[in-house]
DNA sequence: GATCTAAGTCACCACTCAGTGACACGGTAT
DNA sequence: ATACCGTGTCACTGAGTGGTGACTTAGATC
């Protein structure tokens, strides 16, 4: 129709985006792509070569995920100071952040259940992103060598991530409401609390 | 073939529990349960009227999901005796148990990308059992004032739930290697100092 | 203006899925 | 024996999917 490749191979993919942000993966298509981009089908073929393809194009494209600079901001107006104010404030900006991007809960839940070359890729720039983190981290304070801090974030950041999946199609869990911020402020005082206490260096 | 009703809906409930186990909920349609359970697929619509109510009977056959006194054991050989000694052990227990679960694994990856009536009526079985082992808890050494338990062990729960299930589709999350034991005894450990010196009351 | 190619359209195939109606069989009561 | 009802079998529709070949059209080149 308008007979511009480029555009239509942009107006596929941000159909990609669209339909993974509002319908997730389940209803990933190439039938239902076409159909969001109002395009062809063929077209997908023709530009690239499949599904597969395309989907690799899509999570070649990017900002699906935050940079660490992105997640920080602006350094001197953070108020702290130890590695565990750091990385209580990191958990926070994360959460808040993940939670905007429906686009990338998808992807997470994506990757929580299909074993295949897409999701291992979306699962190494994930990694990469998590490493950053953890670097950013060890320049803010090093880790002491008696706590795993590693294994920690790992199990915090998980934790985030699956209360963060689970609000959209349950409000609960643990008796704990998550359909009103007053749960949510419950998770982010225990987060804080467990940074807290457990990071520091208490032990010392 | 067998001519026996009843016979003929446990082979198709079993056939459920099968699938599900092996293949997830993805492939869990009309068509392969009573391929699987070797039965013509009338006979689903004709004993459970579809899919959403066979389903529904399977679910309240229960089984999916441990007691909290399946998971403690006999509590008089758990070397345990503080608030925080008994969650941690609850924690690792819990963990364990999971892994032995595929069943429960695929109801988890279910809940979490599934919003309907059947998926909600498995996590208030799931949620029960969370609030079971609170009051377990709870019984062994009440819940100091100043910190939110039921809070921090979502997030601690949560953590393992999602590592857990991320384990069958992808082995490494924040540079932690989880199909060697060792990446899992690091989370055990990390796990362990969380809950001691989150829980224990040192505040004091 | 004719031609040629890239971009887009249409029609179709083979397959899977949920769901239904019609039929065959076998034991049971009359 | 026969009529009946519960159990199981078969064949089908209709919708939706991924994928492909044949066609039309717009726009640049000669």
């Amino acid at each position: 129709m308008a007979r511009d490749k480029e555009e239509t191979k942009a107006r596929i993919l941000t159909a990609v985006g669209r339909l993974l942000a509002e319908s997730g993966f389940k209803s990933l298509g190439v039938n239902a792509i076409a159909r969001e981009a109002g395009v062809d089908k063929v077209l997908i073929y023709r530009y690239f070569e499949g599904l597969p393809r395309l989907l690799q194009c899509f999570a070649q494209e990017g900002g699906y995920w935050p940079t660490v600079d992105e997640l920080v901001g602006d350094e001197s107006t953070v108020n702290a100071e130890t590695l565990a104010d750091w990385m209580a404030y990191l958990l926070s900006r994360f959460s808040a952040n993940l939670q905007e991007r429906p686009m990338t809960q998808e992807i997470l839940r994506w990757e929580l259940l299909e074993g295949n070359e897409l999701t291992r890729e979306l699962a190494n720039v994930r990694d990469k992103f998590a490493l950053d983190s953890l670097n950013f981290l060890e320049d803010k304070g090093s880790f002491p060598p008696d706590k795993d801090i590693p294994a920690i974030s790992a199990v915090l950041v998980a934790g985030v991530v699956y209360l963060m999946l689970r609000t959209k199609s349950s409000s609960t869990f643990m008796g704990i409401d998550f359909s009103s911020p007053a749960g949510w402020q419950r998770i982010q005082v225990a987060l804080d609390s467990i940074v807290q206490l457990t990071v520091e260096n208490n032990a010392k």
